[in-house]
DNA sequence: GACATAATAGGACAACAGTCCTAGTATGCG
DNA sequence: CGCATACTAGGACTGTTGTCCTATTATGTC
């Protein structure tokens, strides 16, 4: 606990009110609260509360590309991989279910505040979407890599928005093992125009 | 212009930029301004601001139910109906973009603020759930009419999403083609399974 | 040990929020 | 007309916000 410094602590206190609470929602008094610290202690380690959002992002760009690193590691095919993102709707359904995704309410209330950090905020979708682009790639689409990671991308967001509305857990987990079966079809499609290429890595 | 009423006109501005910069993000002092009004006059009207919030969603709530009514009339068959929904995407892109789906973003909203007002927010993706639940009954899905409903929401939800995020007015064009021939798939898979009933309305 | 720098605490600050109050003005009804 | 009620204006209020300042303590480094 205490090996980390007290700006991290301050990120991390940060990164989980931003996403329960919203960015605006929370306030210094509620992170230095979290974070048992002084209010004036706070401007020691960031100028503004912009800062603070910045440095919250950067963590959480981190930690995404540290995960996706780590599912590129584990999937032994890209269908596989896929199935590890498809799959953070069911790891994630808690979560999910109170505050919704992380990344897609980030970007949607920064888009209404007009917030300066919007480009890099929309950024964690990016690291998502060219990821899959090239699970997508690899599994034999290339042409329509990018559409098909988008798609996805698009439906998970739908998802975790609904979920977090309605609070159905049944609707998730339909909706799961229909994006699975999508991601078979697409395989298949994909090895018909390609037909058994002897595994070139 | 000036037929309206006051209280008509501070539902209005307040519909407006709630959908525009958030809820929690306008003010008075913005809704006083808009509307051209003293912010002491305001409270005659509305006791407070969680007050006007209600007659916001309530105002959205009645033009929701009067579209989709309309839709209902110009429609011949549920497929084209649906279709009208699918095509919010398109009519509505410009807005869409910039501020995102006004349904999705303000229900994701409410409930990152935990407002007392989250369930009659909701109720804007149920009014949509219910009427789409009815037109996948009449194409014959009558078993999975829920299933289906939620999934087209979802969708529309996703893409208005990453738009909102992304920019991408290509993307949008083909995700609305894509669901265009998923429901030509779900009325195919309909007629097979119910062969040409002699239309019993 | 002396001294510069970093870290912390806690209060001061102006600006703004939502709310409320009071006092004028308009409007409708008997 | 007379009067009650609705409408409007503008300021007062209380609490909170982000920000800043100063003073104190800890942590080095020479």
């Amino acid at each position: 606990m205490s090996d980390k410094t007290t700006r991290e602590h301050i990120v991390e206190a940060a990164d989980k009110l931003f996403y329960r609470q919203g960015f605006e929602h929370t306030s210094f008094a509620h992170i230095a609260d979290a974070v048992q610290i002084s209010r004036g202690n706070f401007y020691h380690h960031f100028k503004s509360k912009d800062e603070i959002l910045d440095a919250v992002i950067n963590v959480r760009l981190a930690n995404t590309r540290r995960m996706l690193e780590q599912w590129e590691i584990e999937g032994k095919t890209p269908a596989d991989r896929i199935r590890s993102f498809i799959n953070i709707l069911i790891a994630n359904r808690a979560k999910i279910k109170q505050y919704g995704c992380p990344v897609g309410t980030l970007c949607t209330e920064l888009a209404k505040l007009n917030h300066a950090s919007q480009g890099e905020a929309n950024e964690l979708f990016t690291l998502f979407r060219i990821w899959l682009r090239r699970q997508f790639t690899q599994l034999g689409r290339k042409a329509d890599a990018d559409a098909l990671a988008m798609h996805l991308l698009a439906r998970s967001q739908g998802v975790a928005t609904l979920f977090n509305a309605f609070h159905n857990e049944k609707f998730v987990r339909q909706e799961v093992i229909q994006m699975y079966d999508w991601l078979r079809s697409c395989e298949e499609s994909a090895t018909r125009n390609t037909p058994d290429e002897p595994e070139s890595r």
